[in-house]
DNA sequence: CACGGCTCTCGACAAAAGTCAAACTAGGAT
DNA sequence: ATCCTAGTTTGACTTTTGTCGAGAGCCGTG
């Protein structure tokens, strides 16, 4: 981006060490700078996205339980993370492999729609960089004023920072005190565009949140756990973009979701590719919600979780087409 | 492809190596095997595209006689590659670059449509592995029986190798010693679905050829000296895949090319994206023959002849839009 | 103009990765 | 059963790469 002198000579660096497959001692050479430089300016250029280094994560859709689960779910595309097998690392190994299906999933002119909770950010963080051009990123919900970690503006304006991509970020609360407060918001020129443009994304990147006391809409204070009780008691089943929806997997009709300003599922339904990630457990029923409500199109979860699934969906099948 | 035992493995290394970023001897003692083990997987793993190492080719279009050369020339792209500014090895340079080019502008799902030559064979033959599924490569002209090397099916197999897609070869000849035969080659099914077929490619990569006695398809006897100069009497400027053009860059009208089976040159324009790949200097006429009949969109070029290119721009400016 | 603060660069050392020949394995042929 | 070949696997060795702290250049500021 920014023209610096260095730009010029990491580039070179690169180019002579991963493209002509010189050592680094050949290339500190040829451009006259010492050794650990170019080590350094390698570096550099693995990090900025000047050199790309990516594993195919075929193995994982290639799984024959991966396979089952995109029939039986009726999904583009499965992938299933091993999680016991071998270990390195259990709790970010989702993560990894959501970053690279994404980055997978990712071309040149993209419009993304990101939306937020500790699952996105954990993947926006270990996410490796990446020099698209002409990529945008759109933050698909509100924020939210609290000083909570994993802000939607964070997850948005990370995986720009990653990608080399321009963030459109969204400057409004993502829930109001009053529905006349959010609808007037979401009639305000800014925010009605930001939400309009969301339908003219072709990749989206989200999660989705338990609807119980741990929740994350009622840790970041969106919701206070006795109000999440009571809409559980009338159907809340998971939290997709800030929004609470019901086991099919439609906004709840409640007056919380009246005061989110938001991606509308309308709106996020004609976005060709939805990423969503899974990580834990305990989101078996909401993830059940957001899939009988076609909410996404592409799916990476952890093997139990697949299992339990796959399970679910041998016991109540859907019905054929 | 083959189901072998050991490719799990290979991929389970490279994705502990490369996405969780352990070192060797951790993906090692990970997998219960030796390190020199791991050692060697990553570099099949390197080596069959599992993994995928690239390197952004920015730097070559964003220099500045790049983009004039766009503009003058009405190209999308063109990249140049430095030539004499630092020299690892200056007669691959160029290959190197329209490698990387090529593999940039691959997606899944394309339909590639390769010719032949020395520069096609050379990229083909430092072009690093890629593990593209559905992706078709398609020979764009007949065979030569001589046992030259670099001939078209080597072009199209080896490529169609490195990208782990499907090859489609051609089994005629590329030029017959009648018309008649030619023509009646050109009517039997299987030679005529596979030059229907090439204007659903989507992507091509070709040379052009120069048209003295050094030229390709001279040495590998399609035509002999005293036929080329004769054809040059005539305003022959150029050679494109097999065909000989004249200085419009049009199929010059004579013997020779309707004794030719090959991609027509007007099912080559309905190509979406045409690579050409300029190595040596003395094509300087045939390029320019090409550029004149619009074969390509995309150009790789080596610094001196890009400079020629402009200064030519520049003398005889186009006629604008 | 001297002073931090800053980035960039380098030499030297430590760590990691690549390589090779020898040992081992498995399958097929005799 | 025995030999042979082709392909893996490994430990030991060499080469290559990563890293760190020291030093050099550069700029704005007091």
């Amino acid at each position: 981006m920014a023209i610096r002198p260095a730009e010029q000579l990491i580039h070179k660096a690169a180019w002579l060490y991963y493209a002509h497959g010189l050592r680094q001692d050949q290339v500190a050479s040829q451009l006259n700078i010492s050794r650990a430089s170019v080590a350094m300016y390698l570096r550099k250029a693995r990090e900025t996205g000047i050199v790309n280094i990516s594993t195919s994560t075929q193995l994982f859709t290639d799984d024959v339980m991966a396979r089952k689960l995109e029939d039986a779910l009726k999904l583009d595309a499965v992938w299933i993370a091993p999680e016991n097998g071998y270990i390195p690392d259990p709790s970010t190994d989702i993560a990894v492999l959501a970053a690279s299906v994404f980055l997978e999933l990712v071309k040149k002119g993209d419009r993304i729609g990101v939306a937020w909770g500790r699952t996105v950010y954990t993947i926006a963080d270990i996410m490796s960089y990446a020099d698209l051009q002409d990529v945008t990123v759109v933050q698909l919900c509100g924020n939210l004023g609290a000083p909570y970690s994993y802000r939607p503006d964070q997850c948005t304006m990370e995986i720009a920072r990653r990608l080399n991509a321009k963030g459109l970020n969204f400057y409004a609360p993502l829930v109001l005190s009053t529905e006349d407060l959010a609808r007037a918001l979401r009639a305000e020129p800014v925010i009605r565009e930001q939400l309009a443009g969301i339908s003219d994304c072709n990749l989206a990147l989200f999660s989705v949140g338990t609807v119980d006391a741990d929740s994350h809409v009622v840790k970041c204070g969106a919701l206070n756990p006795d109000e999440m009780a009571a809409l559980r008691g009338i159907g809340a089943a998971g939290v997709i973009a800030g929004q609470i929806i019901d086991a099919r997997g439609e906004a709840l009709d409640c007056s919380y979701n009246r005061r989110v300003i938001s991606a509308e599922l309308g709106s996020l339904r004609t976005i060709e590719k939805r990423l969503m990630v899974v990580q834990e457990d305990s989101k078996f029923e909401p993830l059940l919600a957001a899939l009988a409500g076609g909410l996404c199109t592409h799916l990476v979860v952890g093997a139990h979780m697949a299992q339990r699934l796959l399970d679910h969906a041998g016991a109540a099948p859907q019905k054929a087409s």
